[in-house]
Order: structure tokens, then C-alpha cells, then sequence
DNA sequence: CCGCCGTTTGGACGAATGTCAAGATTTTCT
DNA sequence: AGAAAATCTTGACATTCGTCCAAACGGCGG
């Protein structure tokens, strides 16, 4: 049998999932709880039997989308050896990512954008991205074990680089650039020897 | 004398220079036209007169910084005689700008990623962001030269990059991290012998 | 002084927003 | 089955939003 408290956090993921489509269409300034409300099959008092306020409820989303996020790269490093094959894997896994679900990442650039005005966001945000900050770390670390080097740069350092080429290549996507994706791979592959040098003692 | 459509372009760039304000301080989900009209010294129905809509005044407004912001980065490449001259001076002339309008620069990603969602920003949007990538490019290039190379990246691939890390300086500068300007201007420094191998051919 | 015209004001409008509460409905437990 | 608790709907509230407009202001030529 259920437990109540199970069921209760059952629908505020049932809820939250809506609202999260309805954020990644929308993006966040023109996002109501009515809207959002009209993404699930109840009706826009519900939200405040399950959340407290807007903010709990975008709050949650944004931690939500981060459970699914880290989920989404978790495996993806392992099946590569050689750098340039992982280099690859890693292009192509990113690339999918963004052709795959271009709205999400979308508002996942909105949010963090947010997070710069709203307090409240901030601590989720940046909860997130050290999530990816790690996820392309591990890139970065397996590509210079592979390659016989040591990274050149910080973690933080790397993750800003493969952001703003991933930002970019969105942009270019949502803007209907065809060679947004093909630039976006090519620039990925060819970020990773720039970041690793030889190791100075073999 | 003055002539009339000159006294009405200066109007609509002072109205435009206080929602600007606004907006910076705000960002563009919770700035409406009476919060702009409190930052001037008219009341909120002169907006109507000088712009047609809410999304004329924003476009406007975006132009107005635009023409800010490549003024701003005019200058500034000429007198380094070093390449580590040259990309120190460049992290010290980008880290200067976050320091001394961090808000404003939250302005800029704030609509940027605004223009994702509204076709209306998109064009403005991307001519700004020409210009950011030529004057990215321009240092690049700089770059190369003193060092007796060439650039290995394209101008878009270089901007982003370096977007990717200024971005993230500001996130962080905005969490009050101590660290984020000295390791942006680190970050800054390390890219550019990253982005140029020797040339092939001398 | 009048009347003209560009400018500015302040209030009004309907629509949309976040929030709330009272009641209807469904589920759960005894 | 019936009571109690939960879930959900509905309508209302005070605000705020973008937009519009009638009226007032102000300088200037006649």
C-alpha cells in the first residue's frame, strides 16, 4: 500500500513536470499558474493545495529538471579508447542532447539567467551547475588519461568553455542555423586537446 | 535651432537610457512601463507617446545598448607588443567591464536569452552579438600575429568561448565569489595560446 | 491676446496575475 | 455504510499589467 506523504510527492512531480513543459514553452517571464495549470488536467487552485507559492513550485521545478538532468549523464564516458573517439562521444552525446530537447535547454539558460536576479534560485541553480560541471569534468579528466596528458585548466575553467560553445550552438539551433549542430560537434572535439598538454613527467 | 525630429530622438533615447535603468536593475520579467516611467521624470503615459508598444521601447532600448557597447569596446587592442601583453590587457579590459557594470551585463544575457522566446529580440540580438565576436576576433587575431601564428578556431568558436567564461564570471561575481574576477582574468589570459598553433608555413 | 501644435498628464479600461477560501468531490478508515 | 480526511473545483479578491484617451500644459507665430 501507498503511503500518503508518497502520494502527496507523487503529484507535485506529476504537477511540476507539467509546469516544466509549459516553463520550456513559455520560458519563465511569460509563464502563469493558470498556464500551467491548464498543462495538466486539474485546474489552477490546485497548485497552491500543493505549493505554497510560485516560487516553491518553480523552485521545485528547477530541482526537478536537475534530477533529470544528472540522470541523463550519468553513463557516457565509459565505451571510448582513444582521445579522439571520446572526444567524439562526447560531441555527438552533447549535440544529441541539444537537438533532442532544445526547449528544455532553453529554459535551463533562462532560469540560470533568473537565478542572477531572484535570490531564491540561486542555490538550485548553482546545485545544477556543478552537476555539469563534474559530467564534463569527468569528459575532460578520461580525455587526458587517454591521452597520455594532464588537464591545463580548472574544472570550472573547463565547464565555462563546453557551456558557452553549448549556449551558442543553441542560439544558432533555435534560430534555424543549419550548421549549428555540425559546428557545435566540430567545436566540442576540437575544445578537449586544447584544455590537456603533455604530462610533464611520464 | 534644433530641428523637431531631432527633439524627439533625444527624447526616445533619454526615456530609452532610464528604462535601460530599470531594466538593469530588474531584468525584463519584472520590469512593466510604470516601473520604467518611475525612473524618469514623466509619468507612465508619455511612454505611449514616444514608442508604440512595450516590445518597440525593449527593441529600441537593446539598440541603445548595442551602440554602448561596441563604443565601449573600440579601442583597446592597439598598444600591447607582446602576445602575453596583449591577452593580459584584454582580461584586464573584459574584467574591468564586468566590475564596473556587472548589472548591465546581467542586462545583456538576461535579454539574450529573452530573444530565445521572442522572435521580436532575435535580429537585434544577433547583430549585437556580431559585434561582441568581432571584437573577440580582433584581439584573437592580434594575438596570433604577435605570437607568430595563427588563429586555430573560427571567430564564432572564439567568442563563444570566451563568452562561456565571462558568463560564468558574472554568475559568479553576482553570488559575491571572491575569487571570480581574478580567476576570470586567469581564464582569459590561458585561452588565447589555446585558440592559435604556430604557423605552418613562416 | 488668441489659436495652434507638439507635449505631457492622469485616469480609465479590460485583461491577466497570484492568492485565497468555501464548498463539492473523492478517497480512506472504522 | 457512514464518518473523517484528503483532494479538487470554483469563484472571488486585490493588484498589476499594457493600452488608450480626453484633457491640460506650454511655447510660438499670428
Amino acid at each position: 500500500m501507498r503511503r500518503r506523504v508518497d502520494k502527496f510527492e507523487d503529484r507535485r512531480r506529476e504537477l511540476a513536470d507539467a509546469a516544466l513543459l509549459a516553463l520550456a514553452d513559455l520560458g519563465y517571464a511569460r509563464t502563469s499558474l493558470r498556464t500551467i495549470a491548464e498543462h495538466t488536467k486539474f485546474s489552477h487552485g490546485l497548485l497552491h493545495y500543493y505549493f505554497a507559492d510560485k516560487v516553491e513550485l518553480i523552485t521545485y521545478c528547477v530541482r526537478r529538471y536537475k534530477e533529470a538532468c544528472v540522470q541523463r549523464y550519468e553513463g557516457g564516458v565509459g565505451a571510448a579508447d582513444t582521445p579522439s573517439a571520446l572526444a567524439a562521444a562526447c560531441a555527438d552525446g552533447l549535440a544529441a542532447a541539444l537537438e533532442e530537447a532544445p526547449l528544455m535547454h532553453r529554459l535551463w539558460y533562462d532560469l540560470r539567467t533568473q537565478s542572477m536576479f531572484e535570490e531564491a534560485f540561486r542555490a538550485d541553480v548553482a546545485e545544477i551547475d556543478e552537476g555539469l560541471q563534474e559530467m564534463i569534468w569527468r569528459n575532460v579528466s578520461a580525455y587526458a588519461e587517454l591521452a597520455g596528458a594532464e588537464p591545463n585548466c580548472s574544472p570550472s575553467e573547463a565547464y565555462a568553455l563546453f557551456d558557452g560553445l553549448f549556449q551558442q550552438a543553441l542560439l544558432r539551433h533555435l534560430s534555424e542555423t543549419p550548421e549549428a549542430l555540425d559546428d557545435f560537434r566540430r567545436g566540442v572535439r576540437e575544445l578537449f586537446p586544447r584544455l590537456v598538454s603533455r604530462a610533464s613527467a611520464g
